[in-house]
This record gives C-alpha cells, sequence and structure tokens, in this order.
DNA sequence: CGCCCGATGTGCT
DNA sequence: GCACATCGGGCGT
C-alpha cells in the first residue's frame, strides 16, 4: 500500500499571498496535485524558483504586464502557465499582494501517486528523470496553458497544492536561478532557487 | 514585418 | 558536452 497519500489540506490564498521568496521556501515539501481522469497524480516539491516583480530583471513581468504575463499581476494563488522554447510549459505559482507580479516556478518533483500514468507521459526516459525539471513535471502531469489562472486553492480546478510535510532548514540549499544567464546582476545571482535534499525514507 | 532568443529537454557525439 | 527542435513574445526597423 502506498503510504503518504492521504489527502492533506489544501494550501490557501494566504499562503501563497507572502513575500515569494518565502512562499518558494515553504513549497518545498508540499504536494502538487493533478487530478486527471478522475485520479490523483502528484508528488512532492522539491525544487522552486522565485521570481520577484518588476523590478527582477529575470521576471517575465520585467517590461510591465502583456497577454501572456498578466496573470502574474493578479491574486496570489493562481496559476502562471507559460509555453517556451516552441514546445514545453512551465507551471508558477503567483505569490504576494495583487498588482505585483511575483511568481514561483515549481522546477522539480517526486512523484508520489499516479505513477503508471507519469511512466506512461514519460517513457522512455528513465525513472529519475521523469520529473526533475520544470517542463518534465508539466508533461508527466498533463499541465499546459489551459490552466493559465486557474485558481489552485480549491480543487475545482484539477490542480492544487496540498500541505504536506515541511522540509527543516538543513535539507535546504540556494544556489542562483537557471537559465538567465543574460540578466544582469544583482539578479543573475540572486539565491532564490531552493532545492529540498530529501533523504531516503522521507515519503515513508 | 522580420529577427532574435527564451525561467528547456532530448538525443547524439 | 553540444547541437537542435520549435514557436510565440518582445523589440527594432
Amino acid at each position: 500500500m502506498p503510504v503518504n497519500t492521504n489527502p492533506s489540506p489544501i494550501l490557501s490564498h494566504r499562503f501563497y499571498n507572502r513575500e515569494v521568496c518565502q512562499v518558494a521556501r515553504d513549497l518545498l515539501g508540499m504536494r502538487l496535485v493533478r487530478i486527471f481522469d478522475n485520479q490523483r497524480v502528484s508528488g512532492i516539491i522539491t525544487e522552486t524558483e522565485a521570481y520577484d516583480g518588476q523590478n527582477d530583471l529575470a521576471c517575465h513581468a520585467r517590461r510591465g504586464m502583456t497577454k501572456r504575463n498578466a496573470v502574474m499581476f493578479g491574486p496570489a494563488g493562481h496559476a502562471y502557465v507559460y509555453f517556451t522554447y516552441g514546445m514545453h510549459w512551465c507551471l508558477n505559482c503567483v505569490a504576494g499582494p495583487q498588482g505585483y507580479a511575483a511568481a514561483v516556478l515549481i522546477r522539480a518533483i517526486q512523484p508520489v501517486e499516479g505513477i503508471q500514468l507519469i511512466a506512461r507521459r514519460r517513457a522512455p526516459a528513465l525513472p529519475k528523470n521523469y520529473t526533475n525539471g520544470p517542463a518534465k513535471l508539466t508533461a508527466a502531469l498533463v499541465i499546459d496553458g489551459h490552466f493559465n489562472g486557474v485558481d489552485i486553492c480549491t480543487k475545482q480546478g484539477d490542480l492544487f497544492i496540498e500541505k504536506c510535510r515541511a522540509v527543516p532548514a538543513s535539507l535546504v540549499s540556494t544556489a542562483a536561478r537557471v537559465g538567465i544567464d543574460s540578466v544582469p546582476e544583482p539578479w543573475r545571482s540572486q539565491p532564490w532557487r531552493f532545492i529540498a535534499n530529501l533523504p531516503q525514507g522521507w515519503l515513508a
């Protein structure tokens, strides 16, 4: 029998309506849940990145509101899903107050439920590579542009994050964000990438 | 209107 | 380690 798969409280708008780095840090260890064909497909969040408003030159909102990034300017607790490199979808959680364009990119999860579906979606990749990248996990959980703007604080949207098990500071490391080499300092080097180094048995 | 390039992933060398 | 897929956004002409 799988363990640690009992549905838990869904993270509320209050959780997301905080400083974006705090939200990114606290999302580690929480469980991203996608309801697909009435089945739960989920994973523990192990890596995130914070993008902090128009001043942050790595943020999609740096040049102001556009059709693509509009959701980032809306209320916290909604999904900002964008298309990139002509083929990939990436999932973010809008954070902070309405009008302030901040979001947390979900970069990696550790599969928990619906592993059969995930394996089908990701084959022929090796299991360790099923969901260890922002576009890999959206492919695995069947998340695309249809979810842009969806409220992730209710199960009605078939996409939400549950409180699971908080990760202690001793297991969290930070680093510069990925793929923003052309962004000027200090933004390029801000340690706004959060990584959970979960030991074997964390999910048991 | 055209050009550049991106919060990436994959497969091949 | 590296080239390349693949296309929309953003900006310059």
